[in-house]
DNA sequence: TATACGATCACCT
DNA sequence: GGTGATCGTATAC
């Protein structure tokens, strides 16, 4: 096993999207790890995607979009949901890939309740469990708090080399939610996930 | 200072 | 298929 390092998140933003997929995203909580294999993301690449928060520009909210790869970008949606983001490329690019599902791996008891899902979808791991970005977060434990955090430390926040999966087993698409952007950014398969992953988001 | 809205989700019909 | 929740941020005034 080894962490993901800086190098890692210093390619081209589209490289990092792909290559995420499969790798473990890790979280650890009054030292208790929650974890889950990657199985959706997608790509914001830089200030001419108007789908990405930085086309507006520099701002205090983007600011670490700005600077150097593998730090944790993460806004408040809709006033009530945390979305993890990794940041990408290096200092003065701002490009940034979205955590968008992950399959439990790791303190699936700790994500149902951080969930506050019915008890009776303790079935084994229930989808409902990880399969969005706000999600995951939740399930995580994962909020502004960590915004900023450097995860390349392998502490809080972090991610773990997991074997690499083949192109086969990967499809892409556009982008989720991002109906105010320019057409073409719109309709851009830059949407990564898992074939036939039941934790891919809806 | 005021306003509009969002890289979502849960619940409803 | 549709809608409400809920608040930080960007932008307008």
């Amino acid at each position: 096993m080894t962490i993901l390092n800086r190098d890692f998140f210093s390619r081209p933003t589209l490289t990092v999207t792909r290559e995420l997929l499969g790798q473990r995203l890790v979280c650890e909580v009054n030292g208790q790890r929650l974890s889950g294999l990657i199985v959706e993301t997608e790509a914001y690449l830089g200030p001419g995607d108007t789908a990405s928060h930085a086309s507006k520009g520099r701002t205090a909210r983007t600011e670490i979009m700005f600077g150097p790869p593998g730090y944790a970008y993460i806004y408040l949606i809709y006033g009530m949901y945390y979305m993890l983001n990794l940041v990408t490329e290096q200092a003065g690019f701002p490009a940034a890939v979205l955590i968008r599902a992950i399959e439990p791996q790791e303190g699936i008891e700790l994500m149902q309740s951080n969930r506050l899902l019915p008890p009776r979808l303790l079935a084994s791991p229930d989808p409902r469990l990880t399969n969005g970005p706000g999600k995951l977060c939740q399930a995580l434990a994962i909020d502004k708090t960590l915004h900023g955090w450097d995860v390349t430390t392998g502490q809080k926040l972090w991610l773990e080399s997991a074997p690499a999966l083949p192109d086969e087993a990967l499809a892409t698409g556009p982008r989720i939610g991002i109906d105010y952007a320019h057409p073409t950014h719109r309709s851009a398969p830059w949407r990564f996930w898992v074939k036939n992953n039941r934790f891919v988001s809806k």
